[in-house]
DNA sequence: ATCCTTGCAAAGCATTTGCAGTCAC
DNA sequence: GTGACTGCAAATGCTTTGCAAGGAT
């Protein structure tokens, strides 16, 4: 549900020497427009729309390169297939182990799904295994319950 | 490390009308023999050394079956494979983003990694978008460094 | 003009499946 | 004896790769 910035995209390509073209464009048009977190084939049937000789595996390099760009996050499952994610902010996600739909944590709750991981705790796990932490991943699993039903 | 119960095994199994044979006992005690969190390839290593006729599709279905009676755990993730826990109890990890390994965030230090999700949170997640909550999975994500390197 | 990107088809890899023979109960 | 399990090979599904043609700078 973010705005795609163009200009961004152009300038976060060419700062690793990569080029801007109509396919990444919409690839990142279409991850900005959805908060339903699609896998690669979802977003290639909707550039698909617009593009229609895109192929799938461009799309995977699209969505690869927007990742090393830091414009988007993959979020990996073994279960089924990979999705992406324009908002690259750490936020926790909700798991639907039947459909393998992830969506987000409402907004208002977001906040208050946390995890407490004091500094002396990563240094300790530094020291005790060898370990440097970079980042975090916060998943609650489950099963959507279809509205109207218990 | 948990020492591998084989009459717990059998029984969880007949639980489910599954039956106890020589290669799911073998591929319970090399899961609890080890904190590595193994994948499948590497738990029929393992096995094939006390019974070289094992084939690597029995190992899946062997920890297919252990998963379903609840004496292990599956942990995916979408690069490269899946890996294997027979530490039932939720616990926090860290992964290893280069190699893809997965190890234990070291227990005296994993109380200390904990989720605040209180109940009116899974209740307002329920309610907001029909999502109700069943487990939960906490992971530390960077990279190994070899001892001695800061 | 350079060399990155595309689209296609083929390859790769982890995992699953079909099936005949075997084994646990 | 019955029905579940094994081991093999083939199939599946997602993703990546090789390469010639096309496009961005």
């Amino acid at each position: 549900m973010l705005k795609a910035d163009t200009a961004m995209l152009r300038e976060a390509l060419a700062r690793q020497g990569q080029r801007f073209t109509r396919q990444r464009a919409r690839v990142y048009e279409v991850l900005c427009a959805t908060d339903r977190h699609p896998t690669a084939e979802e977003v290639y049937v909707k550039v698909k729309r617009e593009l229609p000789s895109v192929s799938l595996a461009t799309v995977y390099k699209s969505l690869d390169a927007l990742v090393q760009c830091g414009l988007a996050q993959k979020l990996t499952y073994g279960d089924g297939s990979a999705r992406f994610d324009a908002n690259i902010k750490h936020h926790p996600h909700l798991r639907d182990l039947e459909t393998g739909q992830v969506l987000d944590v409402p907004m208002e709750l977001a906040d208050r799904v946390a995890l407490r991981l004091p500094d002396d705790v990563i240094a300790g796990i530094q020291k005790m295994s060898g370990f440097e932490v970079t980042g975090l991943r916060v998943e609650l699993v489950g099963r959507r319950v279809p509205a109207g039903v218990s």
